[in-house]
DNA sequence: AAAATAAATCTACACCCTAAATATACTCCG
DNA sequence: CGGAGTATATTTAGGGTGTAGATTTATTTT
C-alpha cells in the first residue's frame, strides 16, 4: 500500500497558507505593490515577493510592469519603483444561471465579477398567469445547457476556464444541488441541474434562488452605521420564498428548505405562502366580481389580463378599492416581517423581486408600519437595489466565493511562458 | 515603535497546528500512543512525540508510563512497549452556573466534563407561582457570586486553574454577555454577570439557556442511523425558549434573541410565547371556575396550589377535562413545531425543562400528531434525556468548546518539574 | 555628480517536518 | 538462557519555509 497523499502538515502547508493571504488581499484590492501586501500580510518581503512569484507562476496574478506610470493615489514619487501585481481578472470566468419558473439567462463573469457576456430564454408556457402549464423537466434541461452555452459563446473568454458555475432556482436545495422530489413544482424547477452541468464547468452547484438574493446582499449598502449581519432576503412576485443571512452565515437546514414560506398557512392574517403580485390581481378580480363603486379605474380592466401594476396604478390614481388592497398587502407584509424579526432576532427584511418594481406602495407602506410598532424586534424593512439582477448577482458572488475557498487547489489558465 | 507582537506566520505556526490537533485527538479519545496519534493526525513520529512533549510540558498531557499493563482492547504483545500518553483531565476545570429564574446551580467539571462538585441555591420568592416578586438584580448578583465560589470550594480541585465559566440564563444574550435591558425580566435575569464574574474565569461567557440545551443535545444518541444536524431545542416550563441549532451550528442572531418565541403570539391556535406548564394551570382553573362534571379529579384541588403535575394526573386517571386540556397543549406544541420545521427546515425538535417530567402525555401526544400528519417538513419530536440539568450539561460542554478552542494560547498548571 | 529614498536581492540562521537508519525493549520459542 | 521477531523510540541527515539584516539597485532630488 503506497501513500497516496502527502502527509498532512508538510512545511507547504505555511506557503500554502500564506499564497492564500496574499492573494485574497490581491482579490479585495485593485493594483498592489509588495510592501502594501506586507502591511496587509504582516509577511516579509522576500516571503511576499516568493508567493506572489508563485502565484504569477500559477497564473493568478499579473506582474504590472511599472509602478509609477499607473500612479495611484499617493504621491508616489521617491525611491526604487515598486513591482506592482493585480489580480488576474481574465484568468477564469465563473457562470451564474438564474433558472426561474419564466425564464433562464445565464451570465458569464470574470474574476472580479464583471459580466462579460449572458444569453437568456423566455419558457414557453400556454397561459401567462399560470404556472402549471410549463414546459416540461426535459425541456428546461435542454433549455438550460444551451444558454450556459450561448452565454459562454457570447463572450470573449480569451480561453479562460469556467472554474465554477452557480444556478439559481426556485426550489429548495439540498448539500448535494438536489430538490425534493415530492413536490412536482420544486421538482421541475430543479430537473437534476447538478448531474447535467456537471462538466460545464470545474465546481458546480445549484442554489436556491433566494439565498443568492441574501448572498447578493451581502454587500448592499448599509443603511445606518451600524454592520448589518443578521437578515432576510425575500423573494416576492407570484410566491414568496426568502433567504436566511444570520450571523453572517446562509441558514440552509437539513433538505436546504429554511427560508420556505409555508409555514406562513398557520399565521394569523397571512394563512398561505402566496406572494403580493399574485393576491394583488386575486385580490382585485374578486373586488371586481363583486362590484366596484362607479367611477373606479379598475372598472376599466379586463379581469383576465389584470396586472398587479394595474392596481399599483389605480391605487395611486386615488382609487378606494384598489388603496384598500395595497393596505392589505402591506399589513400582510409587515406582519411576516414581525414574525421574522421575533424568531431570527434579523436586522432587517430585503425585499426582491418582481414586487419591488411593481407593488413598491406595499413596501413603503409596510416600513412605516413596522417603523411606527411597538415591538422592539421588528426589522427593517428595505425594497433591494439589485431589481431583477438580485439572483444573478447572487450567483456570480457565490460562484466567486467557491472559486476563491479553493483557489490554489484549482489551476486556472497555465500562463504563457516566455 | 519595537514589534510588539511575533510576525503572523512565523515556522510556529505549524508546530502550533499540530499540536492542536494532537490535542483535539487526544480530547475525544482515551490514552493513546504515538503510533495512534500517528495515525490519527497523519503525522510522523519524530513529530507527534515532539509535540507530545510540548503538551506533557505544558501541562495539557500526562505519559502513562506503562504500555503494557493498562492493556487495552487489543491484544498487545509484542514489540517494544509504546509510551502512552492521555490527556490531563485536571490541568484545568470550568465552572457551568445553570442561573434560572427560581434556583441558581454552579457545577465544577474537568476537561472531559466529569463533574467535581456543585453547589446550589434557591432564589427566595414571595408567591410560588409567580416570577414578577423575585430577588433584585443585586441580590441574583450576590447569590451567584457566592454559589460558583461555593462550588469551587466544594471540589478538589487540586489547584487547577479555572479556564473558562458559562453562565446559562433565561434571556437572550448578545456577543458581549448582555440582555436587552428594555425588558425588565431579562434585565433581572442577566444582571451584568459577565461583568460581575469576570475574573472567577479566565474566559466568561453568558449564554442563553436554551441555546445551551442546544448544545448539550448535540451529542445526545441519534433517533436513526441519519445524523441531526439541524433541529431545536425547546425549553419549556413557565414560557417558552428555544435554542436554534441549525447545518451544526447556533443560530444566534442580533442581539442573540433568535428562537425567542413571541413570534407566537402570531399563529393561528397558539397566540402567545407561554410555557405549558402555565397554560396547563391557567386552563385547569378556569375549568373549574366554569363549573367541572361531578365526580372529577380535579375538583378534589385547590386552585391557589394546583400544579401542572396535577392535570397531567387528572388525565391520566381517565378525567375528560384535565384529558381535554392536555389535548389542547399537544396540539398546541405540534403546531409550533410545524411552524418551526417549516421556516427552519429542522429533523427534529427536542423538547427540555419542567414539561418533560410533568406532562409526559403532552409531548408524546404532540409528537402522534406530527406523525400523523402529512406535512412532509413535520420534524420529530422528542424529549430530552438529559433532565433538570440540561442547561448544566450544556454549559460544561460549552465552556469546554472555549476551552479546546483556544488551548495553546491558555497555560494549565505549570506541570511539577523535577 | 552626490545624497536620499524605497524597493529588491542576497546571505545567514532558526525552525519544523519528513525520511531513513539505528537503537531499544519487549515477547516468543527452541 | 539466548536468539528471532516485532513494534516502538531515537538519532541523523536533508529539504523547505520563514525571519532578520546587510547589500545592491533604481530612481528622484539637490
Amino acid at each position: 500500500m503506497e501513500k497516496t497523499t502527502a502527509a498532512a502538515s508538510s512545511p507547504q502547508v505555511l506557503r500554502r497558507a500564506n499564497a492564500r493571504r496574499v492573494l485574497e488581499y490581491a482579490w479585495r484590492t485593485g493594483p498592489f505593490t509588495a510592501s502594501e501586501a506586507m502591511d496587509a500580510s504582516g509577511l516579509t518581503r522576500s516571503t511576499v515577493i516568493g508567493v506572489c512569484d508563485d502565484l504569477v507562476q500559477q497564473g493568478w496574478l499579473d506582474e504590472l510592469g511599472d509602478a509609477r506610470a499607473a500612479g495611484a493615489a499617493g504621491a508616489y514619487t521617491k525611491g526604487r519603483p515598486a513591482r506592482r501585481y493585480a489580480l488576474r481578472a481574465r484568468a477564469a470566468v465563473v457562470v451564474a444561471v438564474d433558472a426561474g419558473a419564466e425564464r433562464i439567462t445565464a451570465t458569464v463573469a470574470d474574476l472580479r465579477g464583471h459580466v462579460l457576456g449572458s444569453a437568456s430564454v423566455e419558457i414557453p408556457v400556454k397561459s401567462p398567469h399560470r404556472v402549471e402549464r410549463r414546459a416540461d423537466a426535459e425541456a428546461r434541461r435542454r433549455l438550460a445547457r444551451s444558454t450556459v452555452r450561448d452565454a459562454l459563446a457570447a463572450c470573449d473568454g480569451g480561453g479562460a476556464p469556467v472554474l465554477a458555475m452557480t444556478v439559481g432556482v426556485p426550489a429548495p436545495v439540498d448539500a448535494d444541488g438536489g430538490s425534493p422530489a415530492d413536490d412536482w413544482f420544486w421538482a421541475l424547477m430543479n430537473p437534476g441541474y447538478a448531474e447535467l452541468l456537471a462538466d460545464e464547468a470545474g465546481i458546480v452547484t445549484i442554489e436556491n434562488d433566494a439565498n443568492l438574493v441574501a448572498i447578493a446582499e451581502r454587500r448592499s449598502p448599509l443603511g445606518s452605521g451600524r454592520t448589518v449581519d443578521s437578515y432576510v432576503a425575500m423573494l416576492a412576485g407570484e410566491g414568496l420564498g426568502s433567504g436566511l443571512m444570520i450571523d453572517r452565515r446562509l441558514v440552509r437546514g437539513r433538505r436546504g428548505a429554511a427560508g420556505e414560506m409555508r409555514f406562513l398557512d398557520h399565521v394569523e392574517g397571512v394563512g398561505s405562502a402566496d406572494g403580493f403580485a399574485l393576491l394583488a390581481r386575486q385580490w382585485a378580480v374578486d373586488a371586481m366580481r363583486e362590484g366596484l363603486p362607479s367611477g373606479s379605474p379598475l372598472d376599466q380592466l379586463d379581469p383576465r389580463t389584470l396586472g398587479e401594476a394595474d392596481v399599483a396604478r389605480a391605487a395611486a390614481a386615488g382609487d378606494p378599492v384598489a388603496g384598500g388592497i395595497i393596505d392589505r398587502l402591506a399589513e400582510r407584509l409587515a406582519r411576516i416581517c414581525l414574525v421574522l424579526g421575533d424568531l431570527l432576532d434579523v436586522d432587517r427584511v430585503i425585499v426582491a423581486g418582481a414586487t419591488v418594481a411593481s407593488l413598491p406602495a406595499v413596501i413603503d407602506r409596510a416600513a412605516a408600519i413596522l417603523d411606527a410598532s411597538d415591538d422592539p424586534t421588528a426589522p427593517d424593512l428595505v425594497a433591494s437595489a439589485l431589481g431583477r439582477d438580485a439572483v444573478t448577482v447572487g450567483a456570480i458572488e457565490h460562484a466567486l466565493d467557491l472559486v476563491r475557498d479553493r483557489a490554489l487547489d484549482l489551476v486556472p489558465a497555465a500562463r504563457d511562458v516566455a
